[in-house]
DNA sequence: CAGAGGATCCTCT
DNA sequence: GAGGATCCTCTGA
């Protein structure tokens, strides 16, 4: 896959929609990177909704701007990029208006561009396990912490979202989201999307 | 300013 | 399947 055949997303894909919806819409997608001179493209399989408004789970429940939520409450479009457990960098893209803090985590990507590269970040020689789950995704993708706030809709930017001309067709399944136990009853809300009997799922 | 805990991953067994 | 790594963020005083 080459550049050209990717048809960068505007920035309204990412506004006026429910969370959930654009969570499911981004499902097939193509997160493109161009981070440290070195390009890689994936499709994003997998996805979680996380609605800082009413859902328990999200960093920015209820509606509570910090310095690490704060990008939540910018305009859809941007990147949310924060450290998981010390050690993981979890990429998240944040939707809604201004004020609205919603976003969507890329949970899982199947390689498309640049799989060396991503081995080579990755440390990692085993396709089952390069980019199956959001820590390792990001790692391969190139993207950390220091991407937090990056416009998503721009080209010319690190770090942005398309679609391909061709669109394939896929089947999606719902299910419960991942490592939220501690939000109680929001840990029971049927946010996550994946791409049916895709192998780079991190959890069918 | 100390303490707790986490939207995970890797390495064992 | 269990446990440790590892450090930032938020809370409460």
């Amino acid at each position: 896959m080459i550049e050209n055949d990717v048809e960068i997303l505007p920035k309204a894909f990412f506004l006026n929609k429910d969370v959930t919806e654009i969570a499911r819409h981004l499902l097939g997608k193509i997160i493109v990177t161009y981070i440290n001179g070195e390009y890689t493209s994936a499709r994003i399989v997998e996805t979680e909704a996380y609605d800082g408004t009413v859902d328990k789970a999200c960093h920015a429940f209820p509606n509570k701007i910090t310095r690490r939520t704060a990008v939540m409450f910018s305009e859809g479009g941007r990147s949310y990029v924060y450290l998981c457990y010390g050690i993981h960098h979890l990429f998240n893209i944040v939707t809604q208006e201004e004020g609205i803090p919603k976003a969507v985590l890329i949970r899982a990507v199947e390689p498309l561009a640049g799989k060396e590269i991503m081995k080579r970040r990755r440390n990692c020689h085993h396709d089952r396990q390069l980019t199956n789950g959001p820590g390792k995704a990001a790692q391969a993708l190139g993207i950390s912490t220091l991407h937090n706030d990056v416009i998503l809709y721009q080209k010319n930017g690190m770090i942005y979202i398309g679609c391909e001309m061709n669109n394939l067709k896929f089947e999606i399944n719902v299910s419960t989201r991942i490592g939220v136990d501690y939000a109680g009853e929001d840990a029971k809300l049927p946010w996550r999307f994946y791409i049916k009997n895709n192998p780079n799922v991190s959890k069918q």
